[in-house]
DNA sequence: TTCAAATAGGACTAAAATGGTCCTCTTTAT
DNA sequence: ATAAAGAGGACCATTTTAGTCCTATTTGAA
C-alpha cells in the first residue's frame, strides 16, 4: 500500500515530544501519559530509536529519554529507517536480492529511480517539519515539469 | 517499509508486455510465457487490471487483453490503485478513520502531505516511463530548495 | 451444435509481516 | 538496599500477502 506502518506513525509523535535539551530527560512513562499511547508500545519505540541513535538514554532511577540532536537533524527518513529497516520500493532494489525474472524484467529500474526519489525527498524533511501543525507542502518536479501539490478538497 | 507489493510489481512487468493496439490481444498464457511468472498469477493480476479498467478483456476462445489506452495514459498511481488499493501513507489518512490520538496528534497531517507529494508523483510517472530502461530520473524539489537525484554508487 | 479456449469470480491456504505485550536482566539515584 | 528506569528479547494474535485452484460463463471454430 505504500505507506509507512502504524509504529512509524507513533514513532514520529513519540519523537515529537521529546526534549533535545541537554539536561532534559522524559521517561517512556511520561511519553506515555503525554501522548496516550500505551506504555509497552512506548517502551519499545524508544528502544528502538534510541539503537538507531535518534534518541539518547540514560539508565537508571530518574532515567529517560531525549533526542540525541536537533529536530531539525532527524530526518524523516531516519524515523522510517529506524522503525522499519531500510526503505525500498520493491524487493529487487532491496541490497542484494535477485529474482527469477531479472533478464525479462526491463521494469525493476524504473521503480528504483522512483524510490530513490522519494527516498531524497524523505531526507530533507525533518522532524521540526513534521512537528509543525502547517508543515510545508513539498512539491514534486518530474522530467522537468515542476507540480504543485495542494490540499485536495 | 514504504513499498509497492511484489504482485504489482509484477503487475507493471505484466502491462508492460500487453499490445495497446486496438486489434492485438494477449492470452493470460501468452503473458505468461513472455513474462515468466506464473500463469495463475498473471491470471489474477490480469482480472485485477481488467476490473480496474486498466486493461480490456475479450471473453471466448481466441480472447485475451490489450491496453484499454496508451501506455502513457497509464500512471504508475492508477497501477497501484489498482492492485494495492487506494495510496495512503498512514492509517489516519485513510478515508474516515479515527484513531483515539487525534487529539494529541500533531503529526499525522505532515504524514499527510509527504503522502499527497508522492501521490502526485506516481500520477506523472505513467507506463512509457516505466517500460524505458532509462526512464527519466523524477527529482524533487521541496520547501523552494530543488534537490536532483543521482544514482547512487 | 458441440467442443475447446478463454476470461470472471471467488474460495481457500500457507507464509510472512505487524502490532502489541510481557518477562528478565542491568544500571543507577536516593 | 531499594526502587525506578532502560536493554534485550521472547512470544503471540491478528492481519496482510502471495499464490493456487475450482466452477461458471462466454465465444470462436470445427
Amino acid at each position: 500500500m505504500l505507506r509507512i506502518s502504524r509504529l512509524t506513525d507513533y514513532g514520529t509523535l513519540v519523537l515529537a515530544n521529546l526534549p533535545s535539551d541537554e539536561d532534559q530527560l522524559l521517561s517512556a512513562s511520561d511519553v506515555a501519559a503525554t501522548t496516550g499511547i500505551a506504555l509497552p508500545t512506548v517502551s519499545k519505540l524508544l528502544k528502538l530509536l534510541a539503537k538507531a541513535k535518534l534518541v539518547t538514554s540514560t539508565r537508571g532511577a530518574q532515567g529517560g529519554y531525549r533526542l540525541s540532536r536537533d529536530a531539525s537533524q532527524i530526518s524523516a527518513a531516519s524515523i522510517i529507517d529506524a522503525l522499519e529497516g531500510p526503505v525500498s520500493i520493491t524487493e529487487c532494489s532491496a541490497s542484494d536480492s535477485h529474482c527469477d525474472l531479472e533478464s525479462v524484467c526491463n521494469v525493476g529500474n524504473a521503480w528504483q529511480r522512483i524510490n530513490v526519489a522519494i527516498r531524497r525527498a524523505l531526507e530533507d524533511i525533518n522532524l521540526t517539519d513534521l512537528q509543525r501543525a502547517q508543515a510545508p507542502i513539498p512539491y514534486f518536479e518530474l522530467a522537468g515539469t515542476p507540480i504543485n501539490v495542494v490540499r485536495k478538497g
